[in-house]
RNA sequence: GGCCACGUGGCGGAGUGGUUACGCAGAGGACUGCAAAUCCUUGCACCCCGGUUCGAUUCCGGGCGUGGCCUCCA
């Protein structure tokens, strides 16, 4: 079965065809390391490891390259840095650690290539002189701009016309630039910001602009052109119309990425997310709160990831007494064989439809299919959520013999009084016919 | 102001020009000392107004509502 995928460039599904079977190639924009990621950060880290993993049982896990970029040349890295009063490497390596935690918890496989923009500064310097030398970009001030005018279809991606940006411009543009969408390629530091040895004989220190660095670091690892670029579909523009102008002019090709995909807008309880309203989620929160890193996962896969996500504590109190259903059965085990089944593929196919491949979960448990369930769930990074609360075993097992032994004399009272007593511990009994109790933790 | 997306039953959420989504909650039943869990059954729908059509929730136009981008943002 064909794998379709909805491409931001077109507007509509199309069939996937790499460009190379045998290396397929996504790239997807990763955190600015500055602070916790939140549950929106969170939302491409879990579509695109989806697709990732389809991707893999598709073509082979040898011949999928997935590129994930750490963005750690940012002002506001250097602020927050000097807010804390810690170096820059120290909050960006900081920042990272916690995030390569956080998304691991969250059942996502690492990328297979995760690179830094201050180790590709060469390569964004490199990329500024070809722009330059075509044309593209020009010197201004001490800044290397990327002039948007010489590019022909410039504002394809997002739709826009240069005329109508140019009528929406804001009225206070850098007197520099030729035009007011100019974007920048390279900016000069000042003493005491991070800055490296600026291109094209500009003598003072600086650093990259923010676009230039996707550019360069998908050219080193994926090459001029590759098959997919994800990313959060606010990033649209100007970050990816910006990194595809500046990668086709550099490389003078019609394209960047084949397919563009975009994951759409994340609310919490009806709201967009903000500190100053106060429900700013992060991922640490989440799991520090007692959630299991897979009830996390499987509630944002309950949602297409093109459409609209509303984030509530009511939903992940759902996603996670579904998620315990699903892996309800014996011989079940978070460890083994992993394998797609065929519907779930199917569906996953489908412009990775999770909310069809889910009820395909359903269908599958239903019909008792537990030996292609257990390999999907796996595939999928959907495990048996661990757990909130800890109980002492040996401890509910005499509770549950006292139990056992007051029924056998029809003291029911008794008998209740401990059911009692253990669902306060959180703890939930399961009578079964032959007189044996199972239990289970209910949080 | 410009560009764009979304609006489905109590809730979440797929999908489709004419036939069951799925899940959670609810209701009824089986089981149970009573429950819980489990299993079975089940009610409830497509924002509004026009148009196209034999027929529209599904296509087109308009309206209303929510949200996103246009400045850093997943």
């Amino acid at each position: 079965m064909d794998l379709k995928l909805y491409n931001t460039l077109t507007r509509s599904k199309e069939p996937f065809r790499p460009i190379d079977p045998a290396r397929v190639r996504m790239y997807v924009c990763g955190p600015t390391v500055y602070d916790f990621a939140h549950i929106g950060n969170a939302r491409p880290v879990i579509v695109f490891d989806v697709l990732f993993r389809l991707l893999r049982h598709l073509y082979g896990p040898d011949h999928v390259k997935y590129v994930r970029n750490i963005t750690d040349v940012d002002d506001k890295i250097n602020a927050r840095a000097a807010e804390r009063d810690i170096s820059i490497r120290e909050l960006t390596e900081q920042t990272y650690a916690e995030f390569k935690a956080d998304v691991a918890a969250l059942g996502c496989l690492p990328p297979s290539v995760e690179p830094r923009a201050t180790e590709h500064i060469e390569e964004m310097k490199l990329l500024i002189e070809r722009l330059r030398d075509a044309d593209y970009a020009y010197v201004a001030e001490d800044h290397v701009l990327f002039h948007v005018a010489a590019m022909k279809d410039y504002g394809k991606l997002s739709n826009r016309t240069l005329d109508e940006m140019m009528a929406g411009a804001r009225v206070d543009v850098a007197p520099y630039k030729r035009d007011p969408m100019d974007f920048v390629l390279w900016k000069p530091s000042k003493p005491g910001e991070p800055g490296w040895p600026s291109p094209l004989g500009i003598q003072t220190p600086g650093r990259p602009g923010w676009h230039i660095e996707c550019s360069a670091m998908s050219w080193k690892h994926l090459g001029e052109t590759f098959d997919i670029h994800g990313g959060g579909i606010d990033l649209v523009f100007p970050h990816h119309e910006n990194e595809l102008a500046q990668s086709r002019c550099a490389f003078h090709t019609g394209v960047m990425a084949n397919v563009w995909m975009h994951n759409g807008f994340l609310q919490v309880e009806g709201e967009k997310m903000s500190k100053s309203l106060g429900n700013f989620i992060t991922i640490r929160q989440l799991l520090n709160d007692g959630w299991a890193g897979e009830v996390v996962r499987f509630n944002m896969l309950r949602t297409h990831y093109r459409q609209p996500l509303d984030w509530t504590g009511k939903q992940l109190e759902e996603s996670q007494k579904i998620l315990r259903t699903l892996t309800d059965f014996s011989g079940y085990a978070n460890e083994g064989v992993e394998a797609i089944a065929p519907s779930v593929q199917e569906a996953l196919s489908d412009d990775l439809n999770t909310p069809q491949a889910i009820a395909e979960l359903h269908a599958l448990y239903k019909a008792k299919k537990f030996d292609e369930l257990a390999p999907t769930l796996r595939a999928l990074g959907l495990k048996r959520p661990a757990d909130q609360i800890k109980v002492d075993a040996a401890t509910v097992g005499k509770l549950i013999d006292a139990r056992l032994a007051a029924r056998k004399m029809k003291n029911f009272a008794e008998s209740d009084r401990i059911r009692d007593e253990l669902k306060a511990m959180g703890v939930v009994l399961k009578d079964n016919k032959d007189g044996t109790t199972s239990w289970e933790v209910a949080r």
